[in-house]
DNA sequence: CCTCCACCGGAACGTGAGGAGT
DNA sequence: ACTCCTCACGTTCCGGTGGAGG
């Protein structure tokens, strides 16, 4: 018998019991640690069961921190009780990174809400005051309160006026625009500081209500861990420090939960391919450097060709042993670079800034110090996960670097 | 204790690309 | 086609800085 390249696979026993309960868009039963903000949510929304306008809210935190839940969680249980006490309660939600202008948003707000018979409408070509008429014909008609949520809306505000004029529309709605419904606007954003960009009329409409959402810290990523890889991952499937590894390494990335639920399903995955056993902290160091490796990797490749050589010249240094190189030395290398490639150097006080740009996205690490007699510099070095091969990313997505790396530099010596 | 190195980093300005309005 | 505006990227200028070495 001819064995199929699948078997193996399929007939291996799976470590999983439920993938998706390690996935983003599952929405657990309990949220840990975030019964505070449920209940702000909770207290402003109950206005919708009482046949009243909640208030606009906007929810801020980093990356992870449950604002996305908290809200797919609140409105998933208004919903249920809405349809229970026979009172109309819709909730919409719309990721601004996707859909990013005024017209896509109304017009997916408008598909929504549209019964059989109804006109689609198309995904461009009708001007954006039409489309706006038709979403609030279609509230009117069937009265209720309609929340709008708007994931990721800093995307569409950073934008100009697109954002501004989205939610001027939508926060007049409850001012005499609508007659039976109500229509409440929850704004989801990642940065504290978008309301700066935003005119100030809409500012004071848009949230009355204001949530801050604190990041998670390790002991807290674990009770978040805890019951997903219960109802995710086979009994005894996991060493005990996996899931403590896990929150403690998501903890240190601004305790981002997703990072946790990532590292979790990565190591497990990890582990299968392992063929067999229980997943261990070697799987799980095995899924941050992955991680890492899927961050770095198009970051790399998308830095202008300035960046790439300053990068470049840092990492030549410490190919050749150097650790904590200074300006001057990171600079010597750049113009020989800059040769090679063809480029005009810029000035060093660019090269500087430079520098503190890969810092901040954390490519390299630049401190700086002074050197007593030697004066102030940075100390500059590399922050690469081990084994990361950066040269071969620059061969490859900018031809001009391949002569620069091809070449061998003599170094300055040091003092 | 003072000097002085080698750079830091803020501010103002120049330049060219690209978008909006007319 | 035209101007006007904004924005990102770079340059020039310059006061500021912490500690090794005199």
């Amino acid at each position: 018998m001819s064995r199929n390249l699948f078997d193996e696979l399929l007939n291996a026993k799976s470590l999983f019991l439920d993938r998706r309960a390690l996935g983003h868009a599952f929405t657990p039963e309990s949220l840990p640690h975030r019964e505070l903000e449920i209940s702000v949510l909770v207290n402003n929304l109950v206005e919708a069961l009482r046949g009243h306008s909640p208030s606009n809210m906007t929810l801020y935190g980093r990356p992870g921190s449950g604002k996305t839940a908290v809200t797919r969680f609140v409105c998933r249980d208004l919903e249920a009780k809405g349809a229970a006490e026979g009172s109309n309660v819709k909730t919409i939600e719309i990721n601004c990174r996707n859909i990013d202008t005024k017209y896509r948003v109304l017009a997916q707000i408008g598909n929504h809400l549209s019964r059989e018979g109804d006109a689609v409408i198309p995904f461009t070509g009708w001007p954006a005051d039409r489309v706006f008429e038709h979403v609030r014909t279609r509230m009117e008609r069937d009265p209720g309160v309609y929340i709008i949520i708007l994931d990721e809306i800093d995307y569409l505000v950073r934008k100009g006026r697109e954002g501004d004029d989205l939610l001027y529309c939508l926060t007049s709605l409850n001012i005499g625009l609508l007659k039976d419904s109500f229509c409440c606007v929850i704004g989801i954003s990642n940065d504290l500081g978008f309301t700066e960009d935003l005119d100030p009329r809409v500012t004071s409409r848009l949230s009355p209500i204001d949530v801050v959402f604190s990041p998670y810290n390790a002991n807290q990523l674990e009770d978040v861990l805890n019951p997903r890889a219960e109802r995710g991952v086979v009994e005894n499937g996991l060493d005990c420090a996996v899931i403590p590894l896990c929150a403690a390494l998501a903890a240190k990335e601004d305790g981002d939960a997703r990072r946790a639920l990532d590292l979790l399903r990565i190591s497990v995955q990890k582990a299968e391919q392992d063929s067999g056993g229980i997943v261990n902290i070697g799987h799980v160091r095995q899924a941050q450097s992955q991680l890492e490796f899927d961050q770095i990797t198009p970051t790399i490749r998308n830095l202008p060709l300035q960046q790439k050589l300053v990068l470049f010249s840092v990492i030549i240094n410490e190919k050749n042993g150097l650790r904590n190189i200074s300006t001057g030395e990171v600079y010597g290398t750049y113009e020989m670079a800059c040769l090679n490639a063809g480029e005009r150097a810029l000035t060093s006080r660019r090269v500087s800034s430079l520098i503190r740009e890969l810092d901040m996205i954390g490519i390299v690490s630049a401190k700086t110090t002074s050197r007593g007699r030697h004066g102030m510099s940075k100390r500059i070095n590399t922050s690469l996960p081990p084994g990361f091969d950066v040269l071969e990313i620059m061969r490859s997505s900018e031809p001009l670097m391949e002569p620069v790396i091809n070449t061998r530099y003599r170094l300055q010596n040091r003092l």
